[in-house]
DNA sequence: TAACAAGTTGACCGCCCGGTCCGCTTATTG
DNA sequence: CAATAAGCGGACCGGGCGGTCAACTTGTTA
């Protein structure tokens, strides 16, 4: 293991500062958004980017992991509430809140690469199968739905939001709530597709 | 009226197989792709694809013009249909299928600029709302829905199942069913945002 | 406070993109 | 078949990108 010197002060500050730059700036412009405007916007300069992140993806994994870190104990948190149905609707609104801004979906796709980040990643669809088992056997959510389908669908309420030009900013919460209803057992229609199985 | 004269025989054929090329490339690649890629793909010279199309905006706007219009003449038949829940259903099976492969969403946001690809849009858009309101009279739909909720709800389907990295190539019909359930009136609740005015 | 390592910076590099342009090719036409 | 213009192609251009580097600044430590 390599055991780091702490960061110096002014170091670790820009450090945060840059974090919280390059979310905003990929939650307003998406991943294409420059690493120079995120230098900016943080106010350093573009060499202080890559001495703490050795690529821009490393910039974009670093975030990611954040993200997903926060969902998964999100999730943890939510496996004891004795209502697995409206655990799992919560755990919805969590990611969906989360990232109410522009699609940060790239939580799927970014650091495919990243090991770390696929490591977070698996744990958090961890969970979030053990949610969506809690909830069938409560019979809370149809019996043909499966884990894999909720980490699926769950960006789908903010993406489906983002094509609305100035969207009120939790418009995404109408689509979830059309979205669960048709995970409800209730009035549900068998599926015309299995399951998929990986991812 | 500007009246053009007829295309030259090879000209025709090299803007019919730029056409297919584009759309093959964008479907695989999304709007990033080249226009240098797309040319090789078609066989012919970069500059060939400028002759044919002034900007790379224009032929994204070529292509997308062809699928609105493709899905308005569906949903216009559609709307003969005595059943008009499972007519809405059909419309949006067509609107999937049609773009099956990687994320044509850009449906709704290329050619924001182009005049005659918003028309044409707004027209496929009122024949979506006529088809709404059928299903609603007919309550084949939940009463709290509307034009403009399917209208976005429309590439769900795709983007979700695009997550998939090898998915089937109709892993989209799960999800459509899924999420068509969610607009049955069967077993809704409320909703807890009101639907967006514009788009 | 002196000395050093850690951190910062912006000019710079190579690359690839959309788009231009002009010399060449070729379908069309009488 | 000759003449012509429509069409073709690829070298080329400016710009913006991610990433590098060497000269400079600054926090830290004894």
């Amino acid at each position: 293991m390599t055991t780091t010197r702490p960061l110096r002060a002014d170091a670790a500050r820009n450090r945060r500062s840059l974090l919280a730059a390059a979310a905003d700036e990929f939650a307003e412009r998406g991943l294409d958004a420059s690493v120079a405007d995120i230098a900016r916007r943080a106010g350093v300069g573009k060499g202080t980017v890559f001495r703490h992140f050795a690529t821009k993806d490393d910039l974009i994994a670093a975030i990611v992991l954040d993200r997903i870190d926060e969902l998964n104990t999100a999730g943890q948190r939510l496996l004891e509430a004795a209502d697995a149905g409206t655990a799992l609707l919560e755990f919805l609104t969590v990611a969906a809140h989360q990232r109410q801004q522009r699609d940060l979906s790239f939580l799927h796709e970014a650091g495919g690469v990243n090991a770390e980040v696929a490591r977070v990643r698996e744990e958090m669809y961890r969970t979030v199968h053990r949610l969506v088992d809690r909830a069938r056997e409560q019979d809370a959510v149809r019996a043909d739905i499966t884990g894999t389908d909720i980490i699926l669908l769950m960006c789908a309420p903010n993406y489906v939001a983002s094509y609305v030009p100035d969207a009120p900013p939790d418009l995404w919460r109408r689509y979830l709530a059309i979205i669960f209803d048709g995970l409800r057992p209730e009035g549900a229609h068998p599926l015309p597709h299995p399951p998929p199985t990986s991812a």
